[in-house]
DNA sequence: CAAGTTACGTAGAACAGTATACGTAGACTG
DNA sequence: CAGTCTACGTATACTGTTCTACGTAACTTG
């Protein structure tokens, strides 16, 4: 009955190793994970078998019992520059532990993400990882529920189910804003994106709603609240509409304006280009992230860069504990740096 | 013995539904892949089940039998601005067919390359779309007998057991030429990598090779083979080392550089602005890929567009074909089209 | 109305691993 | 020298699906 030796066709598993060994199935598991109750010699046996073999073991397979020895990274848009460094980060902590990253791309859409997060478990994979989701705290405690979960950029330090690792988004936007205020500037407005969720308890939410945050602050004890104004673009819609352009105007323009990102400032120092404004003469800009284009000499932006790799890193440590079995929450905060260039005067 | 309904945990499997609809798991199988022989009264039956208990199939398991409807895409790094376009066009065509598309980064090494693919085909993932990988032609044909391959951004023609879809780079890189050409531009250089094997036939092989066959050409066309030179640069090595800083002295300036990539036009285009380099007006410069920097209008780079968005399109159709069983192979070619700006001239 | 199709469902093997219970040989103890 | 402990291997149940082979009921057909 077990006579049946028919060849199998080509796939070469755990049994056919076993065979070629001549030891059990389990015994080659055992090696495999290097497991309690193994003999050297029966160790190098199989060692030699599989070398022999070029045998891999089926990571779907195991899946089903074990673990995969893979993480899920999801990014919420393959556009942002910023994010390389953090997977890159993140990439070298899983890879010097051995896990393998499969990286899900979310289209900025919560549904898309969503169903990426769901996908990410169907393959058993063993955490999972979010970079700026579009999710709620309620949406992100469910799946935490399920499998371990740690997020980046994104403040919310009272979950109990899932790390969290961000910049201090509050301190670098309010360095942003002094350096500007520093540098003789009064009129600083900031560019921001339109609120989506008005139930967020203080010290929670998204990266830019922090950042407002600081802002406020920065001018606030400068005592200049009263010159304060957050523009609110829409997201997608670029700084096409009329509210950036009106953010040019003579009229109403401010000396300098605080970008809630790179990805407005760019486009912001693009348009005064185009308008002959001058930068920073006549507007002074500072952006967030630290791009690799705001460091062009030919841009020369000022910008907060948030060590987007120890981001990363970070958090990619966090994942690797929690998955040994730690439930405690960890909610890391890392400091960051405003680099300064052109852009932001003198 | 089938009486033992002791609660399996959590977990809700097929077991679960098909207890719970009261018919087999074979019944609720089918009506997953909505495979022939099964009726309405049951497929709604399942299907209300399925909601009830918010069931999702395992990936892994399925893996193990049938197909995980996930595809492999490996990128060999994430910083090359050139691949959101391509990722999306990929995803678009792949989500309208319901796959998961799975993103692996190769750091730029042909071994972290090779162990990716090998853990696509671990997980079982139903195909593997690679982005203009480091690996040689034998190489490729060896994960080919093994997995549906789709190759982007790299030539081989030849191939007979996986497909390639690329743009046109010679005509990319003749049309780029033409145009400086057509300025008035006799002096064009090009700079171009350090190439890693040699022993490839005509037509096949790494773009930038393409891109130095279409310089060529357009440069013999125009009888000025005399004047043409190819700065080689080695990878990774950026446009701070002496070749392109040479390339920038007065001496043997050229009057126009023909980038490979908008990695070094944009390089050589900061260089040039922190010397003092005048572009177009000391130095005319043409990239490849029409990045989003270069669209930048502060930045005004002349760069070919090779359509990523519909490489990626083409890539993730040739892949759903072969996966339905298409053998013979595919060898699509894209037509780039030059987007002119200022650093090209008049 | 018996025989032959056809449609619908089901049981159970298969897949490639992991994990656990258990048997055994050798070393150690009193 | 019998009894216990421990280290090591093995057998086997288990995981969540797919898929093949087969049984049965309903529907045609002669």
């Amino acid at each position: 009955m077990t006579e049946k030796i028919r060849e199998t066709g080509e796939r070469v598993t755990i049994r056919t190793v076993a065979e070629d060994a001549g030891v059990s199935t389990a015994a080659v598991s055992k090696v495999l994970r290097n497991a309690y109750g193994v003999s050297d010699t029966l160790r190098s046996k199989v060692l030699t078998s599989i070398e022999k073999l070029g045998y891999r073991p089926s990571t779907a397979a195991r899946g089903m019992r074990g673990k995969t020895y893979s993480i899920g990274l999801l990014l919420t848009e393959m556009e942002n520059a910023f994010l390389p460094k953090v997977v890159r980060g993140a990439k070298e902590v899983f890879g010097a532990a051995n896990y393998q990253v499969m990286i899900g791309v979310g289209e900025a859409q919560a549904s898309i993400e969503q169903s990426l997060i769901d996908s990410m478990m169907d393959m058993r994979m063993d955490g999972v990882l979010l970079v700026a989701p579009r999710l709620t705290g309620t949406v992100l405690a469910g799946y935490a529920a399920k499998t371990p979960l740690v997020v980046i950029g994104h403040h919310e330090p009272s979950a109990e189910t899932f790390d969290t690792v961000n910049s201090d988004d509050v301190a670098g936007a309010r360095e942003a804003v002094c350096a500007l205020i520093a540098s003789g500037y009064r009129d600083i407005h900031m560019t921001s994106l339109s609120q989506r969720r008005f139930d967020m308890p203080a010290g929670e939410g998204e990266v830019f709603t922090m950042r407002e945050t600081g802002y406020l602050a920065a001018m606030q004890e400068a005592g200049l609240s009263d010159r304060a104004r957050i523009w609110r673009l829409r997201e997608r819609e670029g700084c096409e509409g009329p509210p950036l352009t009106d953010l040019l105007k003579v009229g109403p323009r401010p000396e300098a304006v605080f970008c809630w990102s790179d990805i407005h400032a760019l486009e912001l120092i693009n348009l005064a280009w185009s308008r002959g404004v001058r930068v920073p003469e006549d507007l002074a800009i500072v952006g967030y992230d630290d791009t690799p284009a705001a460091g062009m000499p030919i841009v020369g932006l000022s910008s907060v860069n948030q060590q987007g790799a120890d981001l990363g890193r970070q958090a990619a440590r966090a994942m690797l504990s929690r998955i040994e079995g730690r439930t405690t929450p960890e909610h890391i905060l890392l400091e960051p740096a405003l680099k300064t260039r052109r852009s932001s005067g003198s």
